[in-house]
DNA sequence: CGTACATTCTTGAACTGTTCCAGAAACTCT
DNA sequence: AGAGTTTCTGGAACAGTTCAAGAATGTACG
């Protein structure tokens, strides 16, 4: 299923910004906000900041995207929907990278008591640094580490 | 060991608005910055929205409050820094409280594979309604559920 | 128990990422 | 093609947090 078949599937209208939007986060994942706007401008000039907002909401809600949001840094955005997966996030530059869980069905993934609350899912996001700001290229800020695994 | 020997502890100076502070989340866990605020102006009414700021950053930078950034929700604070625990946040209201880990020693927290990052710590969220949402007395808006825990 | 210096506090403005608003433009269905 | 809804543009607004400069306070030393 292409693109285009994707957006009619869920009910949408096909738009070229819908289009650039989809593109540019399959060429590249965890890409931000401000990423897609600047990529999807090489094609569509006069793409307004709203107008990938509005995309990339319209495209979370039905499903074609996920929205990533690690802790003091800008949201970032996937297509990688289908499965469940986690993710490593670089205190340096807020750089994510996919992370497949080491089991199967996850024990600590089902709380223990929940203190009344409904819940409905579970997130994990593994704090740490990437090759490139580890490398010295550019060396991150280093923050405390804090809340080991364990 | 009381506030003030826990601060001096750190090589913290001991002011009015730091213990103030430390009090406040003691009897609030989880609160935001505003909600500190707040409380400690009942005591210290010309404390300044920056001394708060600025309060929070050095306890949490010193090991005496850990701080929780639920994705699109303002940062809250806790106490229980020694041990290590996760949350459930209310998609409605944002409230947090503590889970602990069903498992004493988690799997599925020792990732698979990192693609070169140097992981040091693993956090876990749990996403749902907390019961003043659910009872609908407060009515929550409803979200799609995401990402489901395997 | 003063004094000096570094640290912390106050006030006020700025900042980032995101959202709201109104009207113009575009897409889909008939 | 035409009608009507949806989406897009442009600009302003917003929340939470941070920056900046100077005044006030805490701590160490004599």
């Amino acid at each position: 299923m292409d693109d285009v078949e994707l957006l009619r599937h869920r009910g949408l209208r096909v738009t070229a910004p819908r289009r650039a939007v989809l593109a540019t986060i399959g060429r590249l994942p965890h890409a931000t906000a401000e990423t897609v706007l600047r990529a999807v401008r090489e094609d569509l000039p006069t793409v307004s900041v709203q107008a990938v907002y509005d995309v990339l909401h319209a495209l979370t809600d039905a499903g074609l995207l996920r929205r990533i949001e690690p802790a003091g840094h800008p949201a970032r955005y996937e297509r990688r929907v289908a499965d469940n997966h986690h993710h490593v996030v670089c205190r340096g530059c807020g750089a994510v990278d996919d992370v497949d869980c080491a089991v199967g069905h996850a024990p600590c993934l089902t709380p223990s008591s929940t203190s009344g609350f409904t819940v409905d899912s579970a997130e994990v996001t593994y704090w740490g640094t990437c090759p490139a700001c580890a490398g010295g290229t550019t060396p991150a800020p280093v923050h405390d580490v804090v809340a080991p695994a364990h």
